[in-house]
DNA sequence: CCCAAAATCATCCGTTCGGATGACGCGCGT
DNA sequence: ACGCGCGTCATCCGAACGGATGATTTTGGG
């Protein structure tokens, strides 16, 4: 900004000295003070509409549009409930499986336990929970905030 | 934009006018070119700078700035891959009942048939959706966006 | 009216699930 | 050392589920 001020009155400088000489020249050569005139008025006029494009090239209005984004709805699980219902890390981690879709068998093999185990933490979740399916379970943790 | 253009043509045109008809009074005092000049190059260079400022004042940046919202996401069926897998709105109806925990005798009690016809639909909608579980059935019918 | 798709109901059979119950080991805090 | 919570594994049994298949009725569009 400052540097193209300084620049603006260099060449405003030079052009009026510039001028000044070939000043006499025109006169000498009979041209009119209106031609004259003319060409001082283009050429500041120039200058400064050349000027104030720099003065305000940065000088954007900023415009913010906010739009409203579906929000990816981070899942934060809600440690109380899964306190006051008393289930525990591994009954917890089994629901989810569940959920996933997977057999007991399958979560047996995902987890290293035998299928009975997985059977045993289903069927206390499903106590805790109060579900009877594990389908209920599944649509009762995700109203709990339990699981995503 | 054009608008100021115009008014700056205009403008320049009645300063020239203006200039001339001073001019002689400025020469019959005597007064020298320079200052003549001097004066036009100063009233055409501020005039340039306004026009410059005015060319350039109004360039907007428009910023868009996306706002996560809590947003409910309301949701929407995708029809698109119902038809592409032929499920029917029966069978679609039977999938939600089963992805709200109800067994399959519930969900014939909720519609009115009876549990063999649901077991038929459930069995027909697994099929389509590639799920052996109903569990499974429910996690790809929400990740098919079949049901919310 | 006729056809195709959809909906309905059924039977058989094997698998999976859920409930009830008992048992064992490990870590932790009193 | 003892109790307790947690995780682990097991057995038995009935209920629920899933697959395969066949049949009938209803319905919507050409």
């Amino acid at each position: 900004m400052r540097k193209h001020v300084l620049l603006y009155g260099l060449l405003a400088g030079a052009l009026i000295a510039a001028l000044r000489l070939i000043e006499y020249r025109w006169l000498v050569l009979e041209h009119s003070v209106e031609i004259y005139g003319g060409l001082v008025a283009a050429v500041f006029a120039s200058l400064g509409i050349w000027l104030g494009l720099k003065l305000t090239r940065h000088t954007e209005t900023v415009v913010v549009r906010e739009v409203e984004v579906p929000a990816p709805v981070s899942f934060v699980r809600d440690q109380s409930k899964v306190d006051s219902l008393g289930i525990t890390p591994r009954e917890l981690e089994v629901l989810e499986l569940i959920a996933a879709g997977l057999s007991n068998k399958e979560i047996a093999e995902r987890v290293y336990v035998s299928e009975n185990t997985v059977k045993t933490h289903s069927s206390r979740v499903f106590d805790k929970l109060g579900a009877r399916r594990r389908t209920q379970a599944v649509q009762l943790g995700k109203e709990l905030r339990l699981i995503p």
